[in-house]
Parts: structure tokens; C-alpha cells; sequence
DNA sequence: GAATGGCGTTCGACAATATCGAACAAAATG
DNA sequence: CATTTTGTTCGATATTGTCGAACGCCATTC
């Protein structure tokens, strides 16, 4: 992929992604020191997003927001991801054995993204939200793709990855996390043992496409204390179990 | 709002939309035809679009199709809709108690777009999907929000839809139109019988905000014969009865 | 296996157009 | 009522987006 990008467009993305679910609402002062650029520069972006629905302005604040025509595009791409409606059964049966929340992510680069869930019971739920991105490498839904990932394409991830520690037990050394990654594809699933928040352990495993290429994973996961239960032994076998299923339904075979 | 857009950000989105549910991949040819614009242009803006994960390439055709990014944006967008959340329990409630399809949509300029739903028993389903768009005043949505709008802003939206008759049935003289809003008001809630599809029948109440202005509706919709039996008599003033909760969770008062 | 056609992609030159600062308007603040 | 803050408009400028032409790749055809 060649530089030549188009300026203003690149620009009026940066301006969408300075929302989030935490920053629902900004001002043209808020966006332009965001993104670095002049009020009336800026100002001329926001108006073609607005004036498309991309961007709406609160009448009370002028202040603006994400718009709904972005509801309905990324809608589309759901309705178009054939993974999430195959895997969506499954996952709820899986759910509904376990007793614990299921997430479903697909790799986008070096992150995988939440495109599918089934929330818990009680009142313990992890935080989740589709659409929400995790670096690869200190999540049990990661690294079950990066162990099955070709070695190069691993190592490539592993290099542009910046190791963040979010918790003590986050492995941050690249040889390390390669040590796991060689045990987690002898092992058949990967294990997130309180890497990414104390307190939280889950088991994920790989899906994989009709060329044998892993594409996504699911993870069972739930607090730490539960799964050293006896009872529980089973759990990483079924999970094995429900992402083979969704493999071969995407035309996998072993 | 001034005429000053910024001419590559708006063929930017052009692009975006040329995509649907329908049209889910395109070729560098098909847009640049659909757009009107020569390849060369396209594909610069394509290729902005791809680097940011707004398109994506298959790498089997070079077709392009909408990335994930827009999975991610438009999920803030839900996740921000104060309205989405506080409806959700009372639609499906509603939907459990009339054994239907339930729907939820927001007024955005003279459309409805569908925000949430609870899909009815039976294999008979509606047609109906996340942020699809439908015009308001030939369907029972619709008609509940135009008939509780200022008489101004009503007319202006009359003016402005063009009237297509999906059925023999739908009104699209204005002035018919209007004494049919007019009904609605003094009913208090809007029926679409057989406008927008044969055979389909709905019964939509509007949702008003804390101003006490119309900004959403809810539908119960099925199918004709159904509605004909005498057990049914209660439904409009249970869909009156959800829409009035749903009113007041957004701080709206009598 | 050379020739053809179709399509995605790159390149260079030109002029259209996006950009910025400054000025204006309109609220919010004291 | 003065002052500050912030959204919006305008005009001059050169940056940057645009197009046509050409390239290269793949598949199909003869």
C-alpha cells in the first residue's frame, strides 16, 4: 500500500475516532486540539460529517456526537460477517453449559476485536462491549490466534506490539510470551491467567478457515476462584469443542 | 448550515454508502461507475479508506468491503443511544406480552431508522434489520411520530418524501395523508394496515423526550389475519401503555 | 505459449480546492 | 456590562486532490 493517502479524509477519521464510549461528546476546540489541526479546518471536516450524519450537534451544547448513518454502516458490516451469525448458536449453547460469559473476536492486525458475546449469569459480568479492541499478546483470545498463527506473521505482531503490563503477571519479554505460545499450541487452547485484570482467568481457542488459517478465537471467561474446582476440568475441552464446530462450519477440515 | 464541504471528505462517504446489505462487495470499477468518478480519484480514496480499516480488501477478487472500523464506530453509537438502553426491557416485555415483533425506531430528519427489536414467535419473521432507514409517513412508525410533530415541521417532511406506493394501499396524496395524521393524533396511536407490505399490519405509538417532543415510536407488528381476532382488542393500548413508560424513563411528564 | 482484454494500481502535471489566520457572531462568565 | 470563550464565516494562498495515461498483473482465448 502505496502514501498517497487523500489528506482531508484521513483527517476527518481521525476526527470520528476521537470518540469512544468514554468520550461521547466534543466541542470543535475539543476535536481540533485532538487532532491537531485548526478550528476552521476542522470546522469545514465536522460540517461535511454532520451534514452527512456522521456527526450530529447538540442543539443545547453545540457540542457534537457520532451519528447514526455510523450506526447503520457498522450494522451493515455485522449483518455481513458470516463468522458471528455461524458462531452466534454456538457460543449460546456454550454459555448456557459453562455458566460463564463467552466472547467471540476476530484479528484485525495486531488486535483482536469483539464481534460476538453471551453475557454470564449473576452479577459479576466482565466489562465487554462489541466493537472493543485487545492487543493479541496478553489475552487468552489472542494468544490462542498468535500460537497458531504462521511463526513470521507471529513475530511480525510480536515486533510492532508495544508490551504494556496491565497486571503483575503480564508477560512483557517477546521470548517469554514465545515460551507460551509454543505450550499453547501443544496444549490445543490458550490460558489468560490474570494477565489482563487480577482476579480473571479464561480459556480460549482458535477457529480457523477452509484454508486452514486461524481467523478468530473464543474464550470462556470468568473469575479466577471458580475454575479450580474440580467440576470445571472439562471446561477447556468443551471450549475446544465449540471452536472446532464453528472451524468446520466455515468449511474447515482437519 | 453552510454549502462549504469538503469535497474529497463527501466522496469519501459516497463510497461508504454505495455499500448495503445487499451490495456488501465492490470492485475499484463498480464504485468508481457508481460514484461517477474516475478510477484513479477512487482509488486514492479507497486506499485512504483501507489503510484507516474503513474498507477492507479480499485478497481472492480485490474486491473491497466495509472493515471493522465501522463495526467499532457504529457500536459506540449504540452504546451511546441513552434511548436504545431504556427501551430494551420494555420492548421485549412488550413483545413477550402481545406474542409479536416489536420495534423500535428514532426519527432522523424524515426517516425512521430501526434501533431495536424483539423478533416475534413463529417462523414467520419480518424483514427487519439494524439501522435500516424507512420513510415515515407510509408506515406505522412513522405515522406516529409526523402526527405528534409541529404542523410546520410535519408539512415540511410531506413536502420533502417523495411518495412511492409499495402497495395499493399506501396514501400518497398529502392531503390524504394528513387527514389520516390527524386521526392519529386524536387515536393516540398510528396503524399502518397493509401500506408498506401486503398482508402486514401495525400498531405504533410515538415516544416523546423530557421537551415533550416527538424523537421515537414504537410498532407492534404482524400479520393481518391475526389481528383480527377479539383477543386482540387490548393491543393498542399496550403498545400506548410501553411507548408512555418509555417517555417517562427519558424524564418526559404528562 | 503468445496475444488479448480487463482490471487494480501508479505516476506526473495542472488547476481546483483545502487550508489557515483573521475577523465576526453568539453565548457564557464575571 | 465588559470580558472571555467558542462556534462560524471569509478570502488569499499554495498545498493537495484530481484526472488521463500508462503500467503490470492475471485470466482467458486462440
Amino acid at each position: 500500500m502505496s502514501d498517497r493517502l487523500i489528506q482531508s479524509v484521513a483527517r476527518s477519521l481521525d476526527i470520528l475516532e476521537q470518540f469512544s464510549f468514554t468520550q461521547t461528546e466534543l466541542s470543535v476546540k475539543e476535536i481540533s486540539e485532538g487532532v491537531k489541526l485548526s478550528k476552521s479546518t476542522v470546522h469545514g471536516l465536522i460540517k461535511t460529517l454532520s451534514q452527512r450524519g456522521y456527526l450530529e450537534q447538540n442543539q443545547e451544547n453545540q457540542k457534537y456526537k457520532l451519528g447514526l448513518r455510523l450506526f447503520e454502516l457498522g450494522n451493515v458490516v455485522a449483518g455481513n460477517m458470516e463468522i458471528r451469525q455461524i458462531a452466534a448458536p454456538i457460543i449460546a449453547q456454550l454459555g448456557e453449559t459453562l455458566q460463564e460469559t463467552v466472547h467471540l473476536v476476530i484479528r484485525d492486525g495486531n488486535q483482536a476485536v469483539y464481534v460476538e458475546k453471551r453475557d454470564g449469569p449473576g452479577s459479576i459480568r466482565m466489562y465487554s462491549q462489541y466493537g472493543k479492541r485487545a492487543p493479541l499478546h496478553c489475552t487468552g483470545v489472542g494468544k490462542a490466534i498468535l500460537a497458531f498463527l504462521p511463526e513470521k506473521v507471529m513475530e511480525q505482531i510480536l515486533i510492532e506490539s508495544e508490551m504494556v503490563a496491565f497486571t503483575p503477571k503480564t508477560l512483557t519479554d517477546p521470548e517469554k510470551i514465545k515460551e507460551e505460545l509454543s505450550i499453547t499450541r501443544d496444549r490445543g487452547y490458550a490460558i489468560d491467567d490474570e494477565e489482563i485484570e487480577l482476579g480473571l482467568t479464561c480459556i480460549a481457542a482458535p477457529i480457523f478457515n477452509h484454508k486452514k488459517e486461524v481467523i478468530a478465537s473464543i474464550s470462556c471467561a470468568g473469575l479466577k476462584f471458580r475454575y479450580l474446582e474440580e467440576s470445571q476440568e472439562m471446561r477447556p475441552q468443551q471450549v475446544i469443542q465449540a471452536a472446532k464446530e464453528i472451524s468446520r462450519r466455515l468449511g474447515w477440515k482437519e
